[in-house]
DNA sequence: TCGCCAACACT
DNA sequence: CTGCGTGCGC
DNA sequence: AGTGTTGCCCAGCGCACGCAG
């Protein structure tokens, strides 16, 4: 049994001062798959940065400092490190993909669409290529692939406490949610659906009004599976009590 | 982003 | 070197 | 009169950077 587990920690440095270390001992995933670490290159090098023990560490950034960025961490070595070369995927540090032997590890930050769907156009080419791959590893190599990450979309309305007052806003706007469903339709399975059909399951909550405690939130973090890979998830689930 | 409110449409 | 104000992104 | 929709506006955090001391 292999868990995989996804946090967008909003800082690497944050999540430190905040027990980060002491959470991953204590629960000792097999992969981490972190996003939005904005960290730089030299922060890694420099040492000045506390890493977990008893994990190989890989890191993407962004060409912007201190902005986006992905990392995971592995008990075991993978396979291979597939090198990540598109400019979508790379300039912003928001893709790595790992092969683990039994499936193909895809780390991933989707953008956000921000206001007015300033970057919506982005975001759809960063989808529709990021399916070009999948289907390379998935229909051409016969391959499973595990793509985790945070999507920035919620999908339907039960994805988030406030449809309707969302519609017009990045995260919900219904051409992401149709490039997710024609991700989902192409193949690729959201786990979490799998075991749960119910609304009021969140990963994201606005600072705002103390939205976590009162539940108002989003599902715009997943984790995503083959058709074929399916029958070998065993569970799919949200740590509701990580911060 | 959320919550509130004002303006408005519909019944 | 450290701390603070400002700007950006989410 | 009641219901629902739309528009408006709003928090707080993490990090970079420039500057003061």
């Amino acid at each position: 049994m292999v868990v995989v587990i996804s946090w967008n920690v909003n800082g690497f440095r944050s999540v430190l001062k905040k027990g980060f270390l002491e959470w991953v001992k204590s629960f000792q995933p097999d992969i981490l798959c972190l996003q939005e670490t904005k960290l730089k290159p030299q922060d890694i090098k420099e040492e000045g940065i506390q890493l977990p023990e008893g994990y190989l560490h890989y890191w993407a950034f962004a060409k912007k400092p201190g902005y986006s960025g992905t990392a995971f961490f592995s008990k075991k070595e993978p396979k291979a490190i597939i090198p990540v070369n598109d400019p979508v995927f790379a300039d912003e540090g928001r893709v790595q993909i790992a092969d683990f032997d039994k499936f193909i590890l895809v780390n991933s930050y989707w953008p956000n669409s921000q206001d007015e769907r300033a970057r919506l156009p982005y975001k759809l080419e960063f989808i529709d290529k990021l399916l070009e791959v999948l289907n390379k590893f998935v229909k051409n190599e016969k391959r499973n692939v595990l793509v985790c990450g945070d999507f920035n979309i919620a999908h339907t309305e039960i994805d988030l406490a406030r449809p309707k007052e969302n519609e017009n806003h990045a995260g919900f706007y219904i051409e992401e949610r149709e490039a997710l469903t024609k991700f989902f339709n192409a193949g690729y399975v959201d786990t979490f659906r799998l075991f749960c059909k119910e609304g009021g399951h969140y990963t994201w909550w606005s600072y705002r009004t103390k939205a976590r405690e009162r539940n108002i939130g989003w599902r715009i973090d997943y984790h995503v599976v083959n058709k074929a890979f399916v029958k070998n998830v065993k569970r799919s689930w949200i740590l509701s009590d990580v911060y």
